[in-house]
RNA sequence: UGGGGCGUCGCCAAGUGGUAAGGCACCGGUUUUUGGUAUCGGCAUUCCUAGGUUCGAAUCCUAGCGCCCCAG
Protein backbone atom coordinates (compact mmCIF):
# COMPACT_ATOMS: atom_id res chain seq x y z
CA UNK A 1 0.00 0.00 0.00
CA UNK A 2 1.44 3.34 -0.78
CA UNK A 3 2.01 6.11 1.34
CA UNK A 4 0.11 9.08 1.67
CA UNK A 5 1.62 12.18 2.08
CA UNK A 6 0.15 15.55 2.19
CA UNK A 7 3.00 18.36 0.21
CA UNK A 8 2.81 21.95 0.52
CA UNK A 9 4.08 23.49 -2.87
CA UNK A 10 4.57 26.96 -2.68
CA UNK A 11 5.26 27.37 -6.52
CA UNK A 12 9.14 27.21 -5.85
CA UNK A 13 11.57 25.13 -6.91
CA UNK A 14 12.05 23.35 -3.75
CA UNK A 15 9.00 22.51 -2.60
CA UNK A 16 8.64 21.01 -6.27
CA UNK A 17 11.03 19.27 -6.82
CA UNK A 18 10.39 17.75 -2.96
CA UNK A 19 6.90 16.81 -4.48
CA UNK A 20 8.94 14.87 -7.47
CA UNK A 21 11.15 12.90 -5.16
CA UNK A 22 7.97 12.18 -2.89
CA UNK A 23 6.27 10.45 -6.29
CA UNK A 24 9.78 9.03 -6.90
CA UNK A 25 10.04 7.41 -3.27
CA UNK A 26 6.72 5.55 -3.85
CA UNK A 27 4.62 8.04 -2.02
CA UNK A 28 1.24 9.32 -2.87
CA UNK A 29 0.91 13.16 -2.37
CA UNK A 30 -1.73 15.45 -2.53
CA UNK A 31 -0.23 19.10 -3.31
CA UNK A 32 -1.55 21.83 -1.13
CA UNK A 33 -0.71 25.92 -1.59
CA UNK A 34 -1.98 27.61 1.40
CA UNK A 35 -2.98 31.50 0.64
CA UNK A 36 -1.91 33.25 3.37
CA UNK A 37 -1.53 37.03 2.49
CA UNK A 38 -3.71 38.20 -0.86
CA UNK A 39 -1.13 39.63 -3.94
CA UNK A 40 1.71 39.13 -1.85
CA UNK A 41 4.72 37.30 -3.60
CA UNK A 42 4.53 33.95 -1.32
CA UNK A 43 0.60 33.69 -2.93
CA UNK A 44 0.04 35.69 -5.91
CA UNK A 45 -1.41 34.30 -9.10
CA UNK A 46 1.65 33.60 -10.55
CA UNK A 47 2.68 31.03 -7.66
CA UNK A 48 -0.29 29.52 -7.54
CA UNK A 49 -0.25 29.04 -11.14
CA UNK A 50 3.40 27.69 -11.36
CA UNK A 51 2.34 25.14 -8.25
CA UNK A 52 -0.59 23.73 -9.99
CA UNK A 53 1.35 23.38 -13.13
CA UNK A 54 3.82 21.34 -11.26
CA UNK A 55 1.43 19.21 -9.61
CA UNK A 56 -0.42 19.01 -12.94
CA UNK A 57 2.84 18.09 -13.97
CA UNK A 58 3.50 15.35 -11.88
CA UNK A 59 0.26 14.07 -11.99
CA UNK A 60 -0.92 14.76 -8.49
CA UNK A 61 -3.96 16.00 -7.55
CA UNK A 62 -3.77 19.87 -6.23
CA UNK A 63 -5.84 21.88 -3.93
CA UNK A 64 -5.32 25.75 -2.37
CA UNK A 65 -6.99 26.86 0.50
CA UNK A 66 -7.34 30.16 2.27
CA UNK A 67 -5.63 30.86 5.13
CA UNK A 68 -5.71 34.25 5.61
CA UNK A 69 -7.66 34.88 8.68
CA UNK A 70 -5.39 32.63 10.58
CA UNK A 71 -2.19 34.34 9.16
CA UNK A 72 -3.51 37.64 10.30
CA UNK A 73 -4.45 35.94 14.13
CA UNK A 74 -1.09 34.03 14.51
CA UNK A 75 1.70 35.30 12.25
CA UNK A 76 0.55 38.89 11.42
CA UNK A 77 -0.61 40.00 14.75
CA UNK A 78 1.85 38.85 16.77
CA UNK A 79 4.77 40.36 13.93
CA UNK A 80 3.68 43.99 14.39
CA UNK A 81 2.49 43.84 18.13
CA UNK A 82 6.41 42.59 18.97
CA UNK A 83 7.95 45.56 16.84
CA UNK A 84 6.09 47.81 18.73
CA UNK A 85 7.37 46.42 22.18
CA UNK A 86 10.88 47.75 20.85
CA UNK A 87 11.25 43.58 19.59
CA UNK A 88 12.72 42.37 16.11
CA UNK A 89 10.48 39.06 16.00
CA UNK A 90 11.46 36.74 12.86
CA UNK A 91 7.92 35.59 11.32
CA UNK A 92 9.24 32.60 9.44
CA UNK A 93 10.24 30.76 12.36
CA UNK A 94 7.12 32.02 14.13
CA UNK A 95 4.94 30.98 10.97
CA UNK A 96 6.54 27.47 11.10
CA UNK A 97 5.69 27.00 14.60
CA UNK A 98 2.74 28.75 15.38
CA UNK A 99 0.71 28.34 12.03
CA UNK A 100 2.25 26.85 9.01
CA UNK A 101 2.47 23.24 10.51
CA UNK A 102 -0.14 22.84 12.74
CA UNK A 103 -2.60 24.30 9.91
CA UNK A 104 -1.31 21.36 7.69
CA UNK A 105 -1.19 19.02 10.24
CA UNK A 106 -4.82 19.27 10.53
CA UNK A 107 -5.55 19.39 7.13
CA UNK A 108 -3.53 16.28 5.86
CA UNK A 109 -5.63 14.71 8.88
CA UNK A 110 -8.86 16.26 8.17
CA UNK A 111 -9.20 17.05 5.00
CA UNK A 112 -6.95 14.00 3.22
CA UNK A 113 -6.77 11.58 6.19
CA UNK A 114 -3.40 11.08 6.12
CA UNK A 115 -0.57 11.24 8.98
CA UNK A 116 2.73 12.82 7.22
CA UNK A 117 2.95 16.61 6.00
CA UNK A 118 6.61 16.97 3.53
CA UNK A 119 7.71 20.52 2.58
CA UNK A 120 10.33 21.72 0.60
CA UNK A 121 12.83 22.96 3.49
CA UNK A 122 15.94 22.01 3.76
CA UNK A 123 16.33 20.43 6.67
CA UNK A 124 16.76 16.24 7.61
CA UNK A 125 14.93 14.37 10.61
CA UNK A 126 15.83 11.03 11.66
CA UNK A 127 14.94 9.02 14.65
CA UNK A 128 16.95 7.85 17.97
CA UNK A 129 16.75 4.44 19.00
CA UNK A 130 19.10 6.07 22.04
CA UNK A 131 17.07 8.63 23.02
CA UNK A 132 13.91 7.92 22.42
CA UNK A 133 13.13 10.92 20.38
CA UNK A 134 12.96 12.53 16.75
CA UNK A 135 16.06 14.82 15.75
CA UNK A 136 16.02 17.53 13.74
CA UNK A 137 19.53 18.20 11.71
CA UNK A 138 20.92 20.49 9.79
CA UNK A 139 20.52 19.95 5.82
CA UNK A 140 23.19 18.09 4.16
CA UNK A 141 23.55 21.81 2.00
CA UNK A 142 24.67 23.65 4.67
CA UNK A 143 24.79 27.06 2.75
CA UNK A 144 20.50 26.42 2.73
CA UNK A 145 20.23 24.95 6.01
CA UNK A 146 16.82 25.79 7.52
CA UNK A 147 16.58 24.33 10.70
CA UNK A 148 16.88 27.80 12.52
CA UNK A 149 13.38 28.67 10.68
CA UNK A 150 12.28 25.21 12.69
CA UNK A 151 13.47 25.40 16.18
CA UNK A 152 9.90 25.08 16.97
CA UNK A 153 8.78 21.52 16.07
CA UNK A 154 7.90 19.51 18.40
CA UNK A 155 8.05 15.64 18.16
CA UNK A 156 4.70 14.93 17.33
CA UNK A 157 5.47 16.99 14.30
CA UNK A 158 8.86 16.00 13.62
CA UNK A 159 7.49 11.80 13.50
CA UNK A 160 5.29 13.42 10.61
CA UNK A 161 7.24 15.62 8.73
CA UNK A 162 8.98 14.58 5.80
CA UNK A 163 12.02 17.05 4.05
CA UNK A 164 12.58 15.77 0.52
CA UNK A 165 15.11 18.48 -0.66
CA UNK A 166 17.19 18.18 2.98
CA UNK A 167 19.35 15.04 1.50
CA UNK A 168 20.72 17.45 -1.21
CA UNK A 169 22.60 20.34 -2.28
CA UNK A 170 21.13 23.01 -4.05
CA UNK A 171 22.32 22.66 -7.19
CA UNK A 172 21.61 19.41 -7.69
CA UNK A 173 17.93 20.60 -6.19
CA UNK A 174 18.03 22.87 -9.34
CA UNK A 175 19.23 20.58 -12.08
CA UNK A 176 16.61 18.02 -11.28
CA UNK A 177 13.65 21.19 -11.75
CA UNK A 178 15.60 21.93 -15.60
CA UNK A 179 15.77 18.01 -16.44
CA UNK A 180 11.95 17.74 -15.50
CA UNK A 181 11.36 21.02 -17.46
CA UNK A 182 9.39 22.99 -14.51
CA UNK A 183 9.01 26.12 -14.80
CA UNK A 184 10.15 27.22 -11.83
CA UNK A 185 13.41 25.45 -12.43
CA UNK A 186 14.98 29.21 -13.08
CA UNK A 187 13.14 31.20 -10.36
CA UNK A 188 15.37 33.20 -8.13
CA UNK A 189 15.80 32.00 -4.59
CA UNK A 190 13.14 33.44 -2.33
CA UNK A 191 14.44 35.40 0.49
CA UNK A 192 13.00 38.44 2.74
CA UNK A 193 9.40 37.92 3.80
CA UNK A 194 7.13 36.23 1.73
CA UNK A 195 4.08 38.35 3.00
CA UNK A 196 5.30 41.62 1.98
CA UNK A 197 8.06 42.71 -0.17
CA UNK A 198 7.65 46.50 1.94
CA UNK A 199 7.76 45.94 5.62
CA UNK A 200 7.91 49.19 6.44
CA UNK A 201 4.88 50.13 4.46
CA UNK A 202 3.59 46.89 5.93
CA UNK A 203 3.30 47.84 9.54
CA UNK A 204 2.40 51.34 8.49
CA UNK A 205 -1.00 50.09 6.86
CA UNK A 206 -1.06 47.26 9.66
CA UNK A 207 -0.36 49.96 12.46
CA UNK A 208 -0.94 53.43 11.25
CA UNK A 209 -0.86 55.76 14.37
CA UNK A 210 0.52 53.26 16.50
CA UNK A 211 3.66 54.36 14.93
CA UNK A 212 5.33 57.33 16.55
CA UNK A 213 7.94 59.51 16.02
CA UNK A 214 10.77 60.15 18.44
CA UNK A 215 14.10 60.56 19.52
CA UNK A 216 17.20 59.30 18.66
CA UNK A 217 19.59 59.28 21.66
CA UNK A 218 23.28 57.97 22.28
CA UNK A 219 24.23 55.94 25.31
CA UNK A 220 24.01 59.05 27.34
CA UNK A 221 20.77 60.22 26.28
CA UNK A 222 21.98 63.10 24.99
CA UNK A 223 19.79 63.69 21.15
CA UNK A 224 21.50 62.96 17.71
CA UNK A 225 18.36 63.13 15.47
CA UNK A 226 14.84 61.77 14.87
CA UNK A 227 12.97 58.20 14.08
CA UNK A 228 9.51 57.72 12.47
CA UNK A 229 8.95 55.30 14.76
CA UNK A 230 10.88 52.68 16.53
CA UNK A 231 8.87 49.62 14.03
CA UNK A 232 11.75 50.37 11.87
CA UNK A 233 15.17 50.15 13.50
CA UNK A 234 16.26 46.68 14.57
CA UNK A 235 19.89 46.28 17.26
CA UNK A 236 22.64 46.15 14.93
CA UNK A 237 21.18 48.25 12.78
CA UNK A 238 23.54 50.76 11.14
CA UNK A 239 22.02 52.24 8.02
CA UNK A 240 18.56 54.05 7.73
CA UNK A 241 19.73 56.09 10.60
CA UNK A 242 20.50 59.82 8.86
CA UNK A 243 23.08 60.71 11.75
CA UNK A 244 26.30 62.29 10.61
CA UNK A 245 29.10 61.15 12.96
CA UNK A 246 32.44 61.28 13.49
CA UNK A 247 32.20 57.01 13.43
CA UNK A 248 29.70 55.13 12.20
CA UNK A 249 26.51 54.34 14.36
CA UNK A 250 24.96 51.12 14.94
CA UNK A 251 21.23 50.70 17.10
CA UNK A 252 21.99 49.76 20.72
CA UNK A 253 18.95 49.30 22.19
CA UNK A 254 15.41 50.11 21.32
CA UNK A 255 13.25 51.60 24.15
CA UNK A 256 9.79 51.17 23.69
CA UNK A 257 8.86 52.82 27.24
CA UNK A 258 10.13 56.45 26.12
CA UNK A 259 9.19 55.96 22.63
CA UNK A 260 13.66 56.24 21.93
CA UNK A 261 16.04 54.46 19.70
CA UNK A 262 19.30 54.46 21.67
CA UNK A 263 22.68 54.10 19.08
CA UNK A 264 26.51 54.20 19.56
CA UNK A 265 29.30 52.63 18.27
CA UNK A 266 30.19 49.29 17.05
CA UNK A 267 31.86 48.11 20.33
CA UNK A 268 28.61 48.59 22.17
CA UNK A 269 26.94 46.36 20.02
CA UNK A 270 28.86 43.22 20.99
CA UNK A 271 27.78 41.59 23.96
CA UNK A 272 28.37 37.98 25.61
CA UNK A 273 25.34 36.55 27.17
CA UNK A 274 21.79 36.02 26.53
CA UNK A 275 18.78 34.53 28.12
CA UNK A 276 16.39 33.52 25.72
CA UNK A 277 12.64 32.78 26.41
CA UNK A 278 10.26 30.20 25.53
CA UNK A 279 12.75 27.31 24.67
CA UNK A 280 11.91 23.90 22.73
CA UNK A 281 14.57 21.75 23.30
CA UNK A 282 14.04 19.77 20.07
CA UNK A 283 16.31 16.84 19.70
CA UNK A 284 17.40 16.50 23.25
CA UNK A 285 15.99 16.70 26.64
CA UNK A 286 16.26 19.49 28.96
CA UNK A 287 19.38 19.12 29.86
CA UNK A 288 20.05 19.69 33.92
CA UNK A 289 23.75 20.59 33.71
CA UNK A 290 24.85 23.20 31.68
CA UNK A 291 25.95 21.81 28.26
CA UNK A 292 28.28 23.42 25.51
CA UNK A 293 26.76 24.29 22.54
CA UNK A 294 26.98 26.68 19.33
CA UNK A 295 24.33 29.07 19.48
CA UNK A 296 23.07 30.92 16.49
CA UNK A 297 21.19 34.28 17.23
CA UNK A 298 20.81 35.91 13.53
CA UNK A 299 19.66 33.57 10.57
CA UNK A 300 22.51 34.96 8.99
CA UNK A 301 25.17 34.94 11.32
CA UNK A 302 27.09 32.15 12.41
CA UNK A 303 26.70 29.86 15.37
CA UNK A 304 28.92 30.84 18.19
CA UNK A 305 30.63 28.39 20.84
CA UNK A 306 28.60 28.97 24.44
CA UNK A 307 27.84 27.43 27.44
CA UNK A 308 24.16 27.25 27.84
CA UNK A 309 22.26 26.84 31.32
CA UNK A 310 18.51 25.78 31.61
CA UNK A 311 17.29 28.81 34.26
CA UNK A 312 14.96 28.47 37.45
CA UNK A 313 10.87 28.88 36.69
CA UNK A 314 10.56 32.34 38.05
CA UNK A 315 7.06 32.82 39.58
CA UNK A 316 5.72 30.24 37.34
CA UNK A 317 6.39 32.70 33.95
CA UNK A 318 8.43 31.46 31.15
CA UNK A 319 9.16 28.07 32.33
CA UNK A 320 11.33 27.38 29.43
CA UNK A 321 14.20 29.59 30.04
CA UNK A 322 17.96 29.10 29.08
CA UNK A 323 20.70 31.96 29.70
CA UNK A 324 23.76 31.28 26.92
CA UNK A 325 27.10 32.69 27.80
CA UNK A 326 29.15 33.03 24.50
CA UNK A 327 33.02 32.19 24.37
CA UNK A 328 33.88 34.75 22.48
CA UNK A 329 31.41 38.67 22.22
CA UNK A 330 28.72 38.49 19.62
CA UNK A 331 27.30 41.35 17.44
CA UNK A 332 23.55 42.50 17.69
CA UNK A 333 21.91 40.15 20.33
CA UNK A 334 18.17 41.51 19.44
CA UNK A 335 15.16 40.57 22.06
CA UNK A 336 12.66 39.39 19.83
CA UNK A 337 14.99 37.47 17.25
CA UNK A 338 15.59 33.49 17.43
CA UNK A 339 18.62 31.98 19.68
CA UNK A 340 18.72 28.28 18.04
CA UNK A 341 21.24 26.00 19.84
CA UNK A 342 23.42 23.27 18.08
CA UNK A 343 25.68 20.37 18.42
CA UNK A 344 27.30 20.07 15.25
CA UNK A 345 24.82 19.56 12.56
CA UNK A 346 21.95 18.49 15.50
CA UNK A 347 19.60 21.06 16.74
CA UNK A 348 19.12 20.81 20.37
CA UNK A 349 16.54 23.58 20.84
CA UNK A 350 16.04 27.09 20.47
CA UNK A 351 13.69 30.26 21.55
CA UNK A 352 13.11 33.76 21.39
CA UNK A 353 15.93 36.40 22.97
CA UNK A 354 14.57 37.48 26.26
CA UNK A 355 14.07 41.42 26.25
CA UNK A 356 16.56 43.29 27.83
CA UNK A 357 18.95 40.36 27.68
CA UNK A 358 22.28 41.67 28.08
CA UNK A 359 21.43 43.04 31.65
CA UNK A 360 19.33 40.08 33.01
CA UNK A 361 21.93 37.98 31.83
CA UNK A 362 25.02 39.98 33.40
CA UNK A 363 22.52 39.64 36.20
CA UNK A 364 21.98 35.95 36.46
CA UNK A 365 25.62 35.51 35.70
CA UNK A 366 26.52 37.54 39.12
CA UNK A 367 24.47 34.85 40.88
CA UNK A 368 25.57 32.14 39.24
CA UNK A 369 29.17 33.02 39.89
C1' U B 1 29.45 99.78 12.03
C1' G B 2 35.75 99.09 18.04
C1' G B 3 38.60 94.44 17.89
C1' G B 4 39.13 89.32 16.40
C1' G B 5 37.63 84.79 13.77
C1' C B 6 35.08 82.19 9.98
C1' G B 7 32.37 80.89 5.30
C1' U B 8 35.15 73.93 0.84
C1' C B 9 29.38 68.08 -0.98
C1' G B 10 23.37 67.05 3.50
C1' C B 11 27.02 67.05 8.30
C1' C B 12 32.20 67.20 9.94
C1' A B 13 36.68 68.30 7.59
C1' A B 14 41.87 68.28 4.73
C1' G B 15 43.90 71.54 1.40
C1' U B 16 47.58 78.59 2.19
C1' G B 17 49.44 79.50 -5.90
C1' G B 18 49.64 74.23 -9.54
C1' U B 19 44.78 72.27 -11.14
C1' A B 20 39.20 69.71 -4.76
C1' A B 21 41.86 64.14 0.72
C1' G B 22 39.09 61.59 4.21
C1' G B 23 35.06 60.32 7.64
C1' C B 24 29.73 60.28 8.41
C1' A B 25 25.09 60.44 5.90
C1' C B 26 22.79 59.21 1.33
C1' C B 27 22.12 56.17 -3.29
C1' G B 28 23.06 51.52 -6.09
C1' G B 29 25.13 46.28 -6.64
C1' U B 30 26.36 41.47 -4.08
C1' U B 31 24.65 38.67 -0.07
C1' U B 32 21.58 31.77 1.96
C1' U B 33 12.83 32.61 4.18
C1' U B 34 13.42 38.37 9.22
C1' G B 35 14.45 46.02 6.43
C1' G B 36 20.48 43.32 10.34
C1' U B 37 25.82 42.96 9.71
C1' A B 38 29.57 42.71 6.05
C1' U B 39 31.36 43.91 1.34
C1' C B 40 31.86 46.46 -3.48
C1' G B 41 30.74 50.83 -6.23
C1' G B 42 28.69 55.96 -6.83
C1' C B 43 28.56 60.70 -4.72
C1' A B 44 31.71 69.06 -5.23
C1' U B 45 34.71 70.58 -13.16
C1' U B 46 33.94 73.17 -7.94
C1' C B 47 35.37 75.85 -3.00
C1' C B 48 29.52 82.43 0.03
C1' U B 49 29.01 86.29 -4.21
C1' A B 50 31.15 89.76 -7.75
C1' G B 51 35.37 91.78 -9.73
C1' G B 52 40.88 91.71 -10.05
C1' U B 53 46.33 89.86 -9.97
C1' U B 54 48.64 85.43 -12.31
C1' C B 55 50.60 80.91 -17.48
C1' G B 56 47.68 78.98 -13.45
C1' A B 57 43.80 80.54 -7.37
C1' A B 58 39.65 77.23 -2.87
C1' U B 59 44.33 79.28 -1.72
C1' C B 60 46.75 86.47 -3.15
C1' C B 61 44.00 91.53 -3.62
C1' U B 62 39.26 94.57 -3.52
C1' A B 63 34.17 95.09 -2.54
C1' G B 64 29.75 92.92 -0.95
C1' C B 65 26.77 89.19 1.69
C1' G B 66 26.29 85.81 5.89
C1' C B 67 27.71 83.75 10.54
C1' C B 68 30.46 83.55 15.39
C1' C B 69 33.27 85.60 19.63
C1' C B 70 35.07 89.70 22.65
C1' A B 71 34.34 94.65 23.90
C1' G B 72 30.02 98.20 23.83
Amino acid sequence: MTKRVAMAMSGGVDSSVAAYLLSQDGYEAVGISMVIWPNSRCCNNEAMRDAKDVAEQLAIPFHRFDFVETFQKKVVDNFTESYLQGLTPNPCAICNSDFKFLELFEMAQHKFGVEHVATGHYARVNFSEASGRYELRMALDHNKDQTYMLYGLKQAQLARCIFPVGEMEKPAVRAIARDLGFVVAEKPESQDLCFSEDPQGFLREQLGSRIVPGDIVDLNGHVLGRHEGIVNYTVGQRRGLGIAHAAPLYVIRIDPDNNRVIVGPREATMGTTLVVNNVNWVSIARPDEPIEAEVKIRYKSRAARAIVEALQDEGGHSPDRVLVRFFEPQHAITPGQVAVMYRDDLVLGGGLIAKESGRVAEAACATVA
